[in-house]
DNA sequence: AGTTATTGATCAGTATGCTGACTATCAGTA
DNA sequence: TACTGATAGTCAGCATACTGATCAATAACT
């Protein structure tokens, strides 16, 4: 029996970032356990990461980052571990010598082909407890608060450029 | 500009997984950043250890692992550094040894009691770009689904046994 | 009692994420 | 052109989180 005594402290299930936090963890956990399921081995971020390589082929590390807000120092271990299981390749770039230009591979094609329906069914799963109608809310909500938030964090969403 | 042809895979906004973990990681980043400025140096899941084990004096490091829904192995590591920076203390269990007692100390509820108003601005913070309406139907959603997915990760939530 | 199963805690290993620093390179400007 | 500032990428260090293993101790069962 928890002791409340004159303590100012909410329960843990007021809080928005507890929430977040175990629903973020509840979700990686369904992504993982349906991607191995489908025989393959992925973590969400490696997930969005070829996801995004193979619909902006040629990006560089600061634009994929930015595409799908991850810092910049943890984009360079996502792209070692996608480039040694030979899903994605990482070349010098011609125009910036700085800058290495991302490709997606036809295994990594492949892959994301065949994961697809994986990564659908563990969206599916972790909105189960809801309706049709309240996951589009809690979306839509979640969108919301993040718009608002963006700049917060070290690694804000940013939009291509042109 | 995307090559979204033949393209199977879903924008990110779609894709709760993937908006829980922004919104988690902005959570996170106000958490550390209204905490710093207050002075103190606490992460989000310290503060949280702390005010769980402060509400259930003598809990093993297993139960509070399931108040909050921890991993236990993370666990170690958390109460490794709450007593480090003396704001807990772990003792062997009398009526099971294997079992270490955690206990609050005069340092960690202070702290606790000073570091409040920072974690609580933080809620509002992270919330800022919603309604007060929004931000609690947001809330709803989230325990709901939580509660649905409970049992998926390895660390779900487990009530205090009386 | 003796065997088996379970449980509390820890550890090794791996993968995010972050801060802050550093190098190499590029861009703008005096 | 030399200087200044900004940028791309990496690295060291730290703190979550997870998987799977191990050890000690307890609980359950025969």
């Amino acid at each position: 029996m928890p002791d409340a005594t004159e303590d100012s402290v909410k329960d843990n299930n007021d809080m928005p970032g507890h929430l977040a936090r175990r629903f973020q963890q509840i979700a990686v956990a369904v992504f993982l356990a349906e991607v191995t399921e489908a025989g393959f081995d992925l973590t969400p971020v490696q997930y969005a990461a070829l996801a995004t390589i193979k619909a902006n082929p040629g990006l560089d590390q600061v634009t994929l980052a930015g595409l799908i807000a991850y810092d910049r120092t943890t984009i360079t271990g996502v792209v070692d571990r996608l480039v040694q299981k030979g899903l994605a390749e990482r070349r010098a770039s011609s125009r910036d010598r700085r800058a290495r230009e991302l490709e997606i591979t036809d295994e990594g094609r492949r892959t994301l082909r065949k994961i697809t329906p994986a990564v659908e069914s563990a969206q599916r799963i972790m909105l189960r407890g809801l309706t049709a109608r309240e996951g589009d809310e809690l979306m839509r909500l979640m969108r919301k608060a993040i718009a608002a938030g963006n700049e917060l964090s070290r690694a804000p969403l940013r939009e291509a450029q042109g």
